[in-house]
DNA sequence: ATAGCTGCAAAATGTTTGCATTGCA
DNA sequence: TGCAATGCAAACATTTTGCAGCTAT
């Protein structure tokens, strides 16, 4: 009953909340990334008193909590996804809006490389590919 | 007497006002990331009579001609930059919100490499590392 | 019991736009 | 001269917040 995400938000002892449970369920159950509006949407199906107030807070609060990560699409709004071990990029198909996700690990080495010459250590990082498919 | 910035937009064909003149300037003369804001205030020093509406109406125009590029480093706002003909990433310091820029030819060529393989060709991308300095 | 969460509505933030006026080419 | 650009203020979209009441622990 209790969804992948709620499990996490417990072990980091965060309060649950039937709000904060169907959030979580939602987030679980997706697998795009939707922005807080769709999240709000979802929640709402499987109970409708959940205001979006709430939906904005909760998103900020399992973020601090590295349980979600937030995206910039270059859409305008956040979106969101659930925080997976495997560090991993994403490609927008600017035609259709499609995002395919993608992992490498030379990426991973030569991104470390490139911080490290400069003197840093990386905590966080983002890379988009935006392309158009291949005739 | 005419900035770097405004050059470029003559040779694009785009028609010059005194504020986009002004603009262009501060452009050309900035050196760091600025937001619409900070623009604007730099833009107003030079000629008090711009209003922020035509910073933003110029800056589209600007991005959309090519002649400079929008950032996106996680604090809110729009930041800009001039559309250097090499293509670069940034570096954003955690701790001071510095910003370094950096180009790397093997991110380039894994990069290109990541996207074929997917079967697309990039039309854009953006990469930022986000760090603190080693010890 | 009570610290903290929620809903609501208002406010804040960043950006865009309608319209009357102004100004480049 | 005429079409496009500007300034102003209002509209917009997204996100945050103050407050009174509610709820999990």
């Amino acid at each position: 009953m209790n969804s992948r995400i709620e499990k996490l938000c417990v072990e980091r002892g965060l309060k649950i909340t039937e709000q904060r449970r169907v959030i979580c369920r939602v987030l679980s159950e997706s697998t795009d990334h939707p922005d807080v509006e769709e999240i709000f949407r979802r929640s709402v199906e499987q109970d409708p008193k959940i205001s979006i107030a709430t939906v904005y807070r909760t998103m900020r609060l399992l973020e601090e909590a590295s349980v979600i990560e937030k995206l910039d699409l270059r859409d305008g709004r956040a979106r969101y996804e659930e925080n997976r071990d495997e560090h991993h990029h994403h490609l927008i198909d600017v035609k259709t809006g499609a995002v395919i996700e993608f992992k490498n690990d030379e990426l991973e080495r030569i991104k470390a490389k490139i911080a490290s010459e400069l003197g840093y250590d990386i905590i966080d990082d983002r890379l988009e590919l935006y392309g158009i498919k291949k005739k």
